[in-house]
RNA sequence: GGGUGGUUUCCCGAGUGGCCAAAGGGGACAGACUGUAAAUCUGCUGCACAUUGCUUCGGUGGUUCGAAUCCACCACCACCCA
């Protein structure tokens, strides 16, 4: 199977200008593409990650990938799909994003050997001319084709900056350049950006009558059609500082029945006959589907030893054993002692485990914590500082613990 | 620039002078049931050493014994007209 028929058969593409053709350069290796990243945080995400799979797996297959970093279009925002504006982001904080990104890069993408290149987009965005682009590019944009574009769809609504109309203007320069500098042929994305893409294409055929391609991934979207690698607490980072390997790994072990193969086909690199044979799975046993996904995941990203250990993590205390090895950590300070004792209050909030005592009083009533697995019910339960000594679990849920370490 | 409508606790959204820490829904959290799933049911959801207190309803000032609710100004958003 080549590369173009395995991304279908993972279900990743969502739209191609020109399939034949694509698919042509594709297997050949003769695909020079690239992918756009808006530094809009200080760590890469889920989507990304996506992103970069499909890079890795183009690159292997002999093609090129430019990584293009947008450190000028991220001065704009893109409207795409979004029912707000951006709130807009300085230029430090920017430049900050743009340091990041590369360093998370530079993982998944082998940069060595010009077998890969990255880019920002600031180095010629930031000093173009206004009326000189216009003269440039502005004829070959149709106001009214612009307008109608899905992307704009729902800002039609709320209301569209001209700050913002223009992303798309932007984007497509970037192509547009890089087909010039590096022969770039193909652009791929996410599907919502499938208009900005086409900007693109346009571009290059209308000024330099040359044909690129472009070419949409499906978003990862779970059963209730919502964007997956997303949390009540915000996205799920690739960066072990923002969301630890072992909530990488609890974030794929807990995603939906229906969401597990789905994730494993487009997420992972396992052979497709083997997330075939999953199929057949039902019930409780797609609890070892999610563990896989979960460690193959949590492996691409983090690396084995982290996948290993959040997985023994995560066994040992859903199986019911208490193993303080590998267990996070909180710490507690002398400051917590009143006259000698810390309360059980006082170990949740320190511990991160609830934001406020009041949360903590209610977890505590409603039967949801305990320490070294024995139900703390009591909210006025305290303890002396020996109790520490030894290993000191503390738990809120199911899923929440921690193991409590003294100064 | 002119006009109209709006800004409420995580989100949507009720509340138009005291009975408001603020209805209802969603989400989140906890419990039961389970498979670390889904569905369902229950509880809970501003803060603080719980019957009391404190800080909230875009911002600032004002009226009043008392304001999310009334007045003034400002800011932001949406729509219509130019």
């Amino acid at each position: 199977m080549q590369v173009y028929e395995e991304l279908v058969a993972r279900g990743l593409i969502a739209q191609v200008t020109d399939e034949p053709e694509i698919k042509e350069l594709v297997n050949n290796g003769k695909a020079v593409f690239y992918i756009g990243f808006d530094p809009t945080a200080d760590s890469l995400h889920v989507g990304h990650f996506m992103a970069l799979c499909l890079m890795k797996r183009l690159q292997m297959a002999g093609n090129k990938p430019i990584a293009l970093i947008g450190g000028g279009t991220a001065q704009i925002g893109d409207p795409s799909g979004r029912t707000d504006m951006r709130q807009m982001m300085t230029t430090e904080t920017i430049n900050h994003n743009v340091e990041c990104f590369k360093k998370q890069m530079s993982r998944f993408i082998d940069f060595s050997d010009d077998k890969a290149i990255l880019v920002n987009n600031a180095d010629w965005l930031m000093g173009l001319n206004y009326v000189e682009l216009l003269r440039e590019v502005g004829p070959h944009f149709s106001v009214n084709r612009m307008l109608t574009a899905e992307c704009y769809k729902q800002r039609m609504e709320k209301g569209l900056s001209f700050l913002e109309f223009n992303y798309m203007i932007m984007q497509s320069y970037d192509f547009y350049m890089l087909y010039q500098k590096y022969g770039c042929n193909m652009q791929f994305g996410g599907d919502d950006q499938w208009s900005n893409m086409l900007g693109g294409t346009e571009l290059i055929r209308r000024k330099l009558g040359g044909d690129a391609y472009a070419m949409t991934q499906v978003l990862l979207l779970n059963s209730e059609g919502k964007k997956m690698g997303k949390t009540q607490s915000g996205a799920v980072w690739l960066d072990p500082e923002k969301t630890s390997p072992f909530d990488f790994y609890q974030y794929w072990r807990n995603v939906a029945d229906a969401d597990v193969l789905k994730c494993l086909r487009m997420l992972t690199f396992l052979p497709l006959e083997e997330i075939e044979a999953m199929e057949k799975w039902e019930g409780s046993q797609l609890n070892e589907a999610k563990d896989i996904l979960a460690f193959e995941l949590t492996k691409l990203v983090h690396g084995e030893e982290e996948a290993s250990k959040a997985r023994d993590t995560s066994k040992a205390l859903f199986s019911g054993a208490i193993s303080a090895e590998n267990m996070p950590e909180a710490e507690i300070t002398e400051e917590d002692f009143r006259e000698g004792k810390v309360d059980i209050l006082t170990l949740l909030v320190s511990s991160g485990l609830t934001s406020s005592r009041g949360e903590a009083r209610r977890a505590v009533q409603q039967n949801g914590v305990s320490v070294n697995d024995e139900k703390v019910t009591d909210p006025f339960t305290a303890y002396e500082k020996n109790a520490f000594d030894s290993d000191f679990v503390l738990k809120k849920g199911k899923k929440n613990f921690c193991k409590i370490v003294v100064k």
